[in-house]
DNA sequence: GTGAAAGCGCTAACAA
DNA sequence: TTGTTAGCGCTTTCAC
């Protein structure tokens, strides 16, 4: 038979009111008084449902995932990778997750998981420079943290570090000759693609060049958009193009292969190292979603649990040349960082 | 304020352990009396807690939905765009989701998913041949979908028709012309190797071929895997390579260009419609994976609210010449289904 | 079948 | 800080 309330206060010689303003923590109560009921407890049924406070009782052991619905999404095995890495460090705290598939102007999902208290915190996998998403969170009281760079210093916030890795393969291109970088990115709404554009621009004046020496072409939504970009770029003679990811990695390397342009460079600022590159040889920003999705739940979950934790956490990276895969087939696969570098 | 036992008991003239036995159903209670309070409630307060049985106050309106966490399953956009489109079903019926990640050798979140109480169902997005968890699942006392194809007739089940794919695109690239055609695949582990298998055998025999003829080349599972398969099929011969997904149909084109192989054409029979392919010319057979997604999210929830459910579903496809971007590019990205076919 | 009354497990108000 | 007491919402027992 399950422990009562009563039991314990007969047990301890306490009254009963005494006993529930203990497990509750309403009301003046002595701590002495606290420990000997919990311990009491602890030591004679350790599952009891009293340990759970009001609160506790009220607990989910879920946390939300948002992840994007729509468009160029769908393409990056990111947000995936980023969802698997919460749901394993979940796992490891037998927390649950739920996922919500929102877009900025769609975000019903999200608020519908709050209104009906299906979770104890959320982390939103994208942040974008206006989000309604984050506007909203701000104003109910349930932690949350974003994946991605925003403005505000009150939001708690996990991202790679993008605008010192841009940086540092921005100017390593220059350090192995590069004369005439351009740069191709996504949409200005999406804080990474500012955070990358100006680590590249830091990349340019640290490698002591003007920017007027380079080519940048945001915005490129659209296959469409990318043929544009890279024509503009061949024709205005870049000898190397930087990619903000993978995707447009991959429809710019088509690109240059179409036209049959084997002189040109190209570089990749988020690299998840899913192969789509087919073997070509690309510099790269080697990137860990899944480690990016598990250190945001580890982070939500002390936010939970009310431990101290960093505004701000920038997780690292890795510089990279990918060499072909007709080449890395014979040498097993290992990666190369020496800065030699071989045209197509 | 929310009714109570009392206040229904006051206004209908009833004593409080008479609603509470109505509600409650034990002890003995009359027909009538029942009528009269469940009538006062869905009139006065439907939402009310007091309707909810001890059974249906258990209910947590969330579905669990599984997805592979290893290996070939983060290439493929798959089961992002099913989870996706379970999430959109869900948010349509205001059930949420709750993502487990397992593998078939460690399916303890999906255990625990099912301990702790936190679904009302669950759908599985692959099926092996041997599968841990829907064994599990078969023991429990929970509906359960399983997106792919299994013998056991009692799972119920949704997939695409990949038997019937497989042999009418098989029996096509015979119809234009091919005279040796390749096969490679994945896992024999997995139910959809076996399924696309036996399609494309049908398609071999519809074509009135003989097997012969073919070069089959299963648990091509690594990329030197598939290096060796398409060297070996090129060394006998074959006009065409099959590949069972796009993944391996990305790397197949890259071995291909690779050895500047361009008499052999591709085709794939599974296509998500996600660009892995380069804008090479491919043969393929077009699935949405979000509407297998919501359809299994669907006919999960049919299951769980006792409507009726057949055991197997099948959805459809499309059969698809993909052609080269450069051309379709000025087409504006029309899709042809015309027999006819150029060489890469 | 129904109702009165007692009881259970808890919270809240108030006195000391 | 603790105990007393009242009360809430519900179930169960028992008499009719």
């Amino acid at each position: 038979m399950a422990m009562t309330i009563v039991t314990i206060a007969e047990a301890l010689g306490l009254s009963k009111s005494t006993v529930s303003r203990a497990l509750s923590g309403k009301g003046r109560i002595g701590e002495a008084t606290k420990r000997r009921v919990y311990d009491y407890i602890e030591s004679h049924e350790p599952e009891s449902e009293l340990l759970k406070s009001p609160k506790a009782k009220r607990k989910t052991y879920n946390i939300g995932v948002a992840i994007p619905t729509f468009s160029d999404a769908i393409h990056l095995p990111f947000f995936q990778r980023c969802l698997l890495g919460a749901c394993d460090f979940a796992q490891s705290v037998e927390y649950n997750v739920l996922v919500v598939g929102i877009d900025n102007d769609k975000i019903q999902p999200l608020e519908r998981l709050i209104k009906d208290k299906k979770v104890d915190g959320i982390i939103l996998t994208r942040a974008l420079v206006d989000d309604r998403g984050i506007r909203f969170l701000k104003k109910k009281d349930i932690p949350y943290i974003v994946v991605g760079s925003v403005e505000d210093k009150d939001v708690y916030q996990i991202d790679s570090d993008n605008r010192s890795g841009s940086k540092e393969l921005t100017s390593y291109l220059y350090m192995v000759g590069m004369k005439k970088v351009g740069l191709i990115g996504g949409h200005r709404n999406h804080q990474v693609t500012l955070d990358r554009y100006e680590g590249f621009l830091d990349g340019v004046k640290a490698a002591g060049k003007q920017v007027d020496d380079t080519i940048i072409y945001l915005d490129a939504l659209t296959d469409i958009a990318i043929h544009q970009g890279v024509k503009q770029m061949i024709r205005k003679g870049a000898d190397c193009i930087v990619c903000m990811d993978d995707y447009i990695c991959s429809r710019v390397l088509k690109e240059l292969r179409e036209v049959e342009e084997t002189q040109v460079a190209v570089a990749t600022l988020y690299d998840t190292g899913d192969e789509v590159f087919d073997g070509t040889s690309v510099f790269s920003l080697r990137y860990d979603p899944n480690e990016l999705g598990l250190e945001a739940a580890k982070l939500l979950f002390n936010l939970i649990n009310n431990k101290p934790v960093n505004k701000r956490t920038k997780l690292g990276y890795e510089v990279i040349l990918r060499k072909s895969n007709k080449k890395s087939r014979k040498e097993d696969n290992d990666e190369e960082k020496v800065p030699t570098w071989r045209r197509l």
